[in-house]
DNA sequence: ATATTTTTGCAATAATGTTGCAAGTTTTAA
DNA sequence: TTAAAACTTGCAACATTATTGCAAAAATAT
């Protein structure tokens, strides 16, 4: 069976009670998560500069990947496919329903290429999709 | 000759000092701006809590749109297009250069529709690509 | 089991965002 | 043109969110 601490030793990182508490969230979690879900459910039981610094962790370990939103927040979400050290390959589609307000990766669906103007060189690209969610539906 | 003051007529809002000096700022930048960008460019002159509520009713009045980030900051952009009170069409995909950090809007590159999985009914979508922009380049 | 390395928590500080309210401006309408 | 009405601003106080250095604690390596 994997276990968590798998993920964090394969990635280089000591296991210690917060690091496998909060990347249980993640697995456990349905959609994405902000510093703030981290915090409610772990009863604070961890210094929030200790939950900055573990996400901070696991982005450039490749553990999750960050989401853009526009109210000032980073959401965060587990990589499911095969992110390295300060390597991502998160090219999927990100879900926020307009209901419950929960962002979900629709890791089947690619962001598709565009066309851009002259001069632009395009490295990454992310996509938000709006709407309304499976369960609300 | 447009002025700036009507746009902020036909949006219904009073002509004032703030809001004519931000709409100079938004209509003068080359691509997005943050709200810290607007304090420095203004000197202070106005209160954060003016600009904070400047931005807040561009925003709502269709004046402004934002632009999701991974950063925990907001940034806004002028609507070109014919956007109305709660009522935006900023379809366009949007460009982060990782070179200046500047954004910008790629008004005539539209955020193509994706499938989406059965459940998933999308109302908005927004896209940005990062890479390197034209100045950059 | 112990030395080395890494991580955590605390404290202090900074940056960012929000609200109520009085004073000041802008607009409306006589 | 001016006075009243409507709206906007700035201040103060406060809340939330984020960052850094450093000593103590925990995890890993030997």
């Amino acid at each position: 069976m994997i276990q968590h601490s798998d993920i964090l030793k394969r990635n280089g990182l000591s296991v210690t009670a917060s690091r496998t508490k909060i990347l249980d969230l993640f697995l456990a979690a349905e959609g994405a998560l902000a510093h703030a879900d981290i915090e409610k459910n772990t009863d604070a039981a961890y210094d929030r500069v200790t939950v900055y610094r573990t996400l901070q962790t696991f982005v450039e370990k490749g553990i999750v990947h960050q989401i853009p939103t526009t109210d000032n927040s980073i959401l965060y979400a587990l990589c499911k496919q095969d992110c390295e050290e300060g390597h991502h390959h998160d090219n999927h589609v990100h879900f926020v329903c307009n209901q419950c307000e929960k962002t979900f990766c629709l890791d089947d669906v690619i962001v598709p290429e565009v066309k851009l103007p002259k001069g632009f060189t395009p490295e990454e690209a992310s996509m938000i999709v709006a709407g309304v969610c499976i369960d609300c539906k």
